[in-house]
DNA sequence: TGTTAGCACTCATCTTTCTCGAGTGCTAAT
DNA sequence: ATTAGCACTCGAGAAAGATGAGTGCTAACA
């Protein structure tokens, strides 16, 4: 069987309708809202044909009819047109990443906080990974005659510090000439390079006293860059699902909670995702307990590279067009804002 | 009417086992589990009277009696024992707190986490408030030609930094120059003097390249003193509160989490509160929304300070006696923990 | 041949009724 | 003062019935 012409708009008009209203669309209802020109009678033999096609579901003999995951993929594909933002719209979400808050991870939570309450979904987003980042120059100061903090720069202007406890003594120049040191060493490298490659795991230096130091540094400095690698995860919105009738169940609503509780996992599963707008739904979703969601996610960028990545995880029943428009344009306002920050800047040697 | 022993000795047998068993306690099974020497007919009256007391409430004629807030306020003031906690659950605490992580947020969040596990509450963290913190250095450094890290360390080892943009030239001597005479200006200030006191908020240097410079860095200095002073609230085990029967109801759990999504507001009306072991059940909280919960808070201390808070919330029945020795047992620890990294330490100048 | 009106049939949902049993409160006996 | 006995209450859950939206099929129509 084909997908005729009017086949089609019959679909269209079934998801459209069942997206808003949440309920099985009968085809009396889909007669009198759209006008297409035919009878109920005529759309329910089309939508029988649907059916046996698979995109449509009967939840039981006397329901109306609900879009499968078939047809959301066909609507995502083909059916679905982009909208455009209305400037209110645009106008919330640039000027809430104009951020006032200077904490770049504050912003990307923002951004998922933002996510949220446009869409009223959950809503999450991924700090960057800093996988091929590369170590531009570290430096230890001295705080007091115990105390040393130890400051990784890196080219995405990340900047990690700790406070470290010496047990040997020092004195400015020694941490300066281990801070050159350590630079010169490990300067240009990813923190993955400088993590795996253990060749380059010690820095050698001639002076005992100072290999001392050093001995003291190198296993915070290395549990400093592993820590740097972590990708943190915000998630917004998490009690927007109470509104959505799906999760009107006490049962359902725990087990959407509770999968988005495993953060790590969640994590984990997000960052294998591909770049750019990313549409999984329903049965499409590796993960057992997502097989009843969709998770939309988009990639934003620093530098021109994607780094990180913001979602939304709703029910398979979602307003495709506009969630993907607003994810498509806060992907690219994030990038942008972040743009603007952390431009080039690759110049070697200035401390 | 007064309270004689028998009476307490029935209460205290009702709320050991309302709290465990979540119904409403009749007398027949206070008279079976209990080995109080009397009769259900007995028991019976003596609940008459508790009730009529307020001890006691009545969900419907035929169902047995609850324990009212008055009964649980009497329970944890005089009836109630601290319970020893296990070497294991001892070794759990104590354990996990002594983190790999080196950073501090995580710490406490992990304490929340770790609080949330064992009571099967959800449970929360605040992170120390900086209000008599006081300033200790403040550092620029360059990054690249168009790039400076403000760093600024506090007494108390808190580390913040921002990139800053900066429009005007300058070299090393400059930022140097600039530091020193930032710090000379705030050294041994508290953050809020800092913030508040006008007079000082701006750096007058007689030269006028650094005078531009100064005006680069000021505002961003001051924003990122306001960052600082920013208490963050970690939520953990959110989720738990599907297993409490109290919550066995989507309006309910949807109340409750909606509660905890204010996280601004929960902040403010748990810093608020006192320091140490602090109750509050029931009526007793001033928050609407809290009504029908009981909040259990514990302080931790810094340089034997109380800056931050743990805490849990639940329902009025909950296990107060174990609930109460675990965190004071971890808020405890907590506190030493950060003991051994963050103590002494105010010499001056040494940059 | 495609479209439509008509009608019997289905089945989830809501309401009502009924039954069951835990627990009380009262009374009278100990 | 305590306790046994018994009638009474009332929520919870099951069973039965009513409702109505929506289908699927058939036969008529363009």
């Amino acid at each position: 069987m084909e997908l005729s012409e009017r086949k089609l708009k019959i679909l269209q008009a079934i998801i459209t309708d069942y997206v808003t209203c949440a309920e099985p669309v009968g085809s009396r209802s889909i007669a009198k809202k759209f006008d297409l020109g035919i009878s109920p009678a005529t759309i329910r033999n089309e939508m029988s044909d649907l059916e046996e096609m698979g995109y449509l579901t009967h939840p039981h003999t006397s329901a109306g009819r609900v879009p499968s995951d078939k047809a959301y993929r066909l609507y995502v594909n083909t059916l679905m047109m982009k909208t455009h933002l209305t400037k209110v719209e645009k106008n919330i979400i640039s000027n809430r990443l104009k951020s006032n808050v200077s904490e770049f991870e504050l912003r990307i939570k923002d951004a998922a906080s933002i996510l949220s309450e446009i869409t009223n979904l959950t809503s999450f987003a991924l700090t960057p990974t800093k996988n091929d980042d590369v170590l531009k120059f570290i430096k230890l100061l001295p705080v007091d005659q115990k105390t040393v903090i130890l400051m990784i720069v890196s080219s995405k202007g990340k900047i990690t510090n700790t406070a470290l406890k010496i047990s040997v003594p020092f004195n400015n120049d020694n941490l300066e000439l281990l801070s050159k040191n350590m630079t010169y060493n490990y300067q240009g490298r990813t923190i993955n390079e400088v993590l795996k490659d253990s060749i380059i795991k010690d820095v050698h230096l001639d002076i005992s006293a100072m290999s001392l130091l050093a001995d003291n540094v190198m296993p915070n400095f290395m549990k400093t860059l592993e820590e740097m690698l972590n990708v943190n995860l915000y998630m917004e919105g998490l009690t927007n699902i109470f509104n959505i009738p799906e999760y009107n169940d006490l049962k359902k609503a725990k087990q959407f909670l509770e999968m988005l509780d495993k953060k790590e996992e969640l994590t984990k599963r997000m960052l294998e995702r591909e770049d750019g707008i990313i549409v999984t739904i329903g049965e499409e979703n590796l993960d057992e307990t997502m097989k009843d969601c969709t998770v939309i996610t988009a990639t934003y960028h620093i530098d021109g590279k994607p780094v990180g990545k913001i979602g939304v995880i709703g029910p398979t029943r979602m307003k495709y067009d506009e969630v993907t428009s607003i994810m498509e344009y806060l992907s690219e306002n994030l990038s942008s804002a972040f743009q603007l920050e952390c431009k080039e800047g690759d110049e070697e040697e200035n401390d």
